[in-house]
DNA sequence: GTAACTTGTGAAATCGATTTCATTTTTAGT
DNA sequence: ACTAAAAATGAAATCGATTTCACAAGTTAC
């Protein structure tokens, strides 16, 4: 085991018969100093193969040139999408990014927030975990002068800057077209209401209904629901009732998936039958058959537009404590909630 | 805007009348520090809202506890699982993790190992984008004193360990599958072959049919495809020959779905005139209809074993310049491949 | 020719945690 | 009680890049 120390700018120095700051200034293009010197130096760093260390520059800078990214699950198409625009946008202005997931998990989601905090990002952009009730960890963020962006999953209780999506008037609208498209049963499988978006989301559905002048039983509005498993069960309770409901929202596509697995188990036909709509057009809504009726949420957008509103912040050094951005949806309209010919 | 300077040991130091380097022994639980002393530490740790600053430990100690992974793609389930294997291990032994991905561009991943050289990881977990064809980024990683696992898309061009599965005995495998449902016109649309696990399925492929004594005409064997697109135009040229495959085998499960579609639109049906064989067992292959046979990786194991190698290095403190391990991979039949009753 | 200024360069301080080494204090042993 | 050993504690060096400050050399202006 050969002991490769790493090269330093002091050896660089060294060779060079120059000082370490003149290296630095060199490497980081300083004015002061000639392009034919830093030619120099830079074709030295290249020839002993000089790596820049991010430690001893972060240590001394105080800043990272790094952004943080907190998501439940980075396999989501949803957050991948997002991660991706956030990737593109600090692609553009040289910074790094550090991607965690807390699993959905309260615990791991402090603990990535812990992590980012002491590494030194510049700034956390994050998408609560379902779990999380509490925000100290996102208080402690904003005492360490880091920005903090929150997306999609927010809570207004932290004030930052929100990234989310037009949920309530969306909801709204997939109600609407379901009523539209001959369904009035309508029932709801959302994901847990302490987590804003699937409280606004119901919101638009009840509200929607209310217009129609539509009532509903009791047990057709479900929460705390966010897999595929939760959806097959709800939906058996659903179908089995003696009036069952002739259409089925749910604010996550595996919550979909799971309804449509059970409608098939159970011989009823989609969209005849029943109507499915689900929420965030993961690339498999449109694979299955009948192919998903979806929400399309710009996730990409989404990402561009949060780490762009860091740039921003950055650029015009002014600090914005608490601010919404509002990206408008899209409706997907597939198979399995089209049942009249349009 | 309130210029919050972060707490250091020495703030904790001043604050409670003792030297910085006590600090730092209290709070890393050094064994020649009484109890009480640790537990007064901390709690003056907590009240203040001291956080420990990586970049200089970091740059002290010449190690971060912290492996960087850098993967072509984070939301194809394949990695995205590996990564969850990793994760866990990475978890178990109180390190951190730091997730690049590369996008399959050859760029995107010099850039990403740089990144984690930069930050001085103590390890780095790759599988190559299908773009790379050098590897200068990787021997500068060993130069670096920087541990390198290789995992699926290895090169043996760099000696280092790597986790790969039997792609070359489970395309075999899939091939007498297909066989033996009486298929016999058996396609292959595959990844590149300069990406050691395409060259291996195709192996495999090509021997099962030597095996069987079957000849296929030069146009069923297709190499570059990686995603639905490339499927789905391959799949068409395929099967608008005078002669066309009754079967068809992907290395990828995107460009089974690609060949599936195309199947739909060309109104050829699967099983019964096609049969379609993949490989990942995507999260999607289930969801299609038929479902779509594919080749389970055991991929959160991958990871595990990845990682877990890792940690028996540092543990063992030998250091193993190259070595290979197999993970069996498993045959997923569904409909998309099964037109005899078993 | 001298004052005033620019330009190029380096010494040394700095960031915060860790660790070596030395010193002080405590404990134990006889 | 006195020495030897052990435990507790701190001062200072260290990691590597950046940056402030100062100085030297070279230019310009009158």
């Amino acid at each position: 085991m050969k002991k490769n120390k790493r090269i330093t700018i002091y050896d660089l120095a060294n060779e060079l018969g120059i000082s370490a700051s003149y290296v630095s200034r060199a490497l980081n293009d300083h004015p002061s100093i000639s392009d034919k010197m830093k030619m120099l130096v830079k074709m030295k760093a290249q020839e002993l193969n000089y790596r820049h260390n991010s430690n001893a520059a972060n240590l001394r800078m105080g800043s990272s040139r790094t952004i943080g990214v907190v998501v439940p699950k980075i396999n989501e198409s949803f957050f991948s999408n997002v991660i991706a625009g956030i990737e593109a946008t600090c692609f553009e202005h040289k910074h790094h990014l550090i991607i965690c997931q807390s699993e959905e998990l309260f615990e791991k989601e402090v603990l990535a927030v812990e992590k980012l905090v002491r590494l030194n990002v510049d700034c956390i952009i994050i998408s609560l975990s379902s779990q999380t009730i509490t925000f100290n960890h996102l208080e402690e963020v904003k005492n360490n002068n880091i920005q903090l962006i929150q997306f999609d999953r927010t809570t207004d209780k932290i004030s930052s800057h929100q990234i989310i999506n037009n949920n309530k008037e969306t909801a709204y609208k997939v109600v609407k077209h379901l009523l539209q498209q001959g369904y009035s049963r309508i029932a709801y499988i959302g994901g847990p209401e302490h987590t804003g978006i699937y409280k606004e989301r119901k919101a638009g559905y009840l509200q929607a209904l209310k217009e129609a002048d539509i009532s509903i039983p009791y047990h057709f509005v479900n929460d705390n629901a966010l897999t595929r498993e939760h959806g097959s069960v709800i939906a058996r309770e659903l179908l089995q009732l003696k009036e069952p409901p002739d259409a089925i929202f749910t604010t996550t596509d595996y919550v979909a998936f799971g309804v449509l697995k059970t409608a098939a188990g159970l011989g009823i036909k989609v969209p005849e039958q029943l109507g499915v709509f689900g929420f965030a057009n993961e690339m498999f809504a449109e694979m299955l058959t009948p192919g998903l009726s979806s929400v399309e949420q710009f996730t990409q957008e989404i990402g561009k537009r949060a780490a762009g509103f860091y740039f921003e912040q950055l650029a015009s050094k002014k600090t914005i404590s608490s601010s919404k951005e509002v990206i408008s949806c899209e409706l997907i309209l597939r198979g399995s909630s089209l049942r009249k010919q349009r």
